[in-house]
DNA sequence: CACACCGATATAGAAAATCTATATGGCAAA
DNA sequence: TTTGCCATATAGATTTTCTATATCGGTGTG
């Protein structure tokens, strides 16, 4: 079969700019070059097919017949393509889809991902909360921030933060709570969805690492973070997670003793993909948007010349 | 403005054709490249576009959704963009526009073009047959073969032949035409028309240049032809235009002796302008088949072993 | 379990295409 | 006659594209 194009698709493209726009100065704008390389690809198209295509006069430059009848097959095609192009383009760049734990949305993203929104206006965030990690493979996912330690299988991750962790509590049972062998007397608020050590911090603060501890006992994660808002007892958490509500007061950190462990935050993405710009712009946005949030909300829009944070891949 | 074409229009090419056919092996033959051009192609372009347009799984390469719903506008781009370059070089390519004068049709090229068209099947001689030479900067001329000295102003030209000339008559007036000396006896056809040079000739047989020459006159040069064949008298005519006549004996050439003039037949194009491919093509069998001819086309058919002139432009 | 095959990928370097910079030509207007 | 505009031609630099080749991952077969 004959090769539907005997010439440069560029070069096509010069000839129905120039044919269209009726001189070689304003292609060669259209077209991002100099107005000699515009005259060359229209030269050697010429050469090529053995034929000319303009007419050139005194007036400037004039397409044939020939080229004036078939101009609107050019132009349409050309402009199929860009449009076609152009909503592949935008299709993909407007959503970013991510799946997420309860509590990061709720305890941190929700609370800042305006700012992200802010910078790249026209890319949305579209969360999908679960409790497990989803398929990361899936088309229509574009990254999970998740907690654990992450070694999920087909999985590429970065850590974002969250290693930190300690008990926290409502100011209102500030006074019950004095030292942390006090955990035995106080009601201590049990997650059964948190993966955090209470051993090791036990063990930490020089304690029995098996110190009964009792207290209520919750199948959501913000319903437990909620109930130690409002006082029904200590809860540990992820310091990444508490920050928020430590910096305006509605919780204190009793003992001031964090244990780093070796679980975390990490920006997770199917193995073997292609990374979308649209999710580097994310993954750049929490680089720096994480360590910025380490003193919570209330301390985060004062100046602030700490350097970020190692983020490693 | 934005470009339109954020990807090299080859690659998008590669990739509408790779999500049309299903796999790169299709697409590499249709493109005429290797599978390796076509897989960096669709790399470099997901790459720039910072996005996968296709996923790679263990049955083969497949297209994401987003390029499945823009492929309609994207194949259907390509094939208008085809379609008007093949009615582009189509259109051009079907049809040869001479301009030629009436003898030099109806004397030389009439009985030939069909081996023309038999060589190129597909390109159809059109001829403009008129006294003049006309614009040959017209768009839809593209060429003439005029007799003349060839110095006609804003053309370009290359001699074919007809330089030599010599009166020729009738066998039925053979006996009146012995020598030279009698055509101050016979009617002597005068063309109009005609810019051969009787005194020229008449100097080459020794005789005076200025001896009166009486007899019919056209102002139309086949009229003269065919006035010469039927007996009514001498006329001074071209070889080339001759050599079919004479080669069937519908015509003598009683004296045999030419005279090289100045004039000849020229293939002329309009200056400053491109060759045509199919301009190439006429003007090779030209050069081809006029000495070819020159003994008319009673012996053009045998074989001949005899070198082609030179042909100059 | 090992091997062969298939389809795709990555890379280095060669080849081709495209571009810029510059000089030049032709024409019209001042 | 000079100047400006539009287009052209050319050399050489730069970029793009290609080929050749080695390799990878997955599947099927012996």
């Amino acid at each position: 079969m004959a090769n539907p194009f005997p010439i440069p698709l560029n070069a096509l493209r010069a000839i129905e700019i120039v044919a269209r726009r009726g001189a070689l100065a304003p292609a060669a704008e259209e077209l991002g070059v100099t107005i000699g390389a515009v005259s060359q690809h229209l030269r050697r198209a010429e050469d090529r097919l053995g034929m000319e295509l303009f007419a050139r006069t005194p007036q400037g430059i004039k397409p044939l017949p020939a080229l004036v009848q078939v101009l609107p097959q050019l132009t349409g095609g050309f402009t199929q393509l860009q449009d076609g192009l152009a909503s592949l383009t935008g299709a993909h760049e407007g959503v970013l889809n991510v799946t997420v734990g309860s509590v990061f949305a709720s305890r941190w993203l929700i609370w800042r991902v305006n700012k992200f929104s802010a910078l790249y206006p026209g890319l949305e965030v579209r969360l999908t909360v679960t409790g497990a990690m989803l398929d990361l493979s899936r088309p229509d996912i574009d990254c999970g921030v998740r907690y654990g330690d992450g070694t999920w299988p087909g999985v590429d991750v970065s850590l974002i933060g969250g290693q930190d962790y300690q008990p926290v509590c409502s100011p209102l049972i500030r006074d019950r709570v004095k030292s942390p062998a006090d955990l035995a007397h106080v009601p201590v608020i049990a997650d059964q969805t948190s993966m955090l050590d209470w051993p090791a911090w036990l063990t930490k603060a020089g304690l029995d690492p098996a110190l009964p501890l009792n207290g209520p006992v919750y199948s959501d994660a913000s319903l437990a973070f909620d109930a130690a808002i409002s006082g029904q007892g200590i809860l540990l958490a992820a310091d990444m997670m508490t920050a928020d509500a430590v910096s305006d007061g509605r919780l204190i950190r009793p003992f001031d003793l964090p244990v780093r462990g070796k679980r975390g935050y990490f920006l997770a993405t199917a193995k073997g993909r292609r990374e979308p710009k649209k999710l580097g712009f994310f993954r750049d946005w929490l680089a720096a948007e994480v360590p910025a949030s380490v003193l919570g909300y209330v301390h985060q829009n004062v100046p602030n010349t700490a350097t970020l944070a190692p983020f490693s891949k």
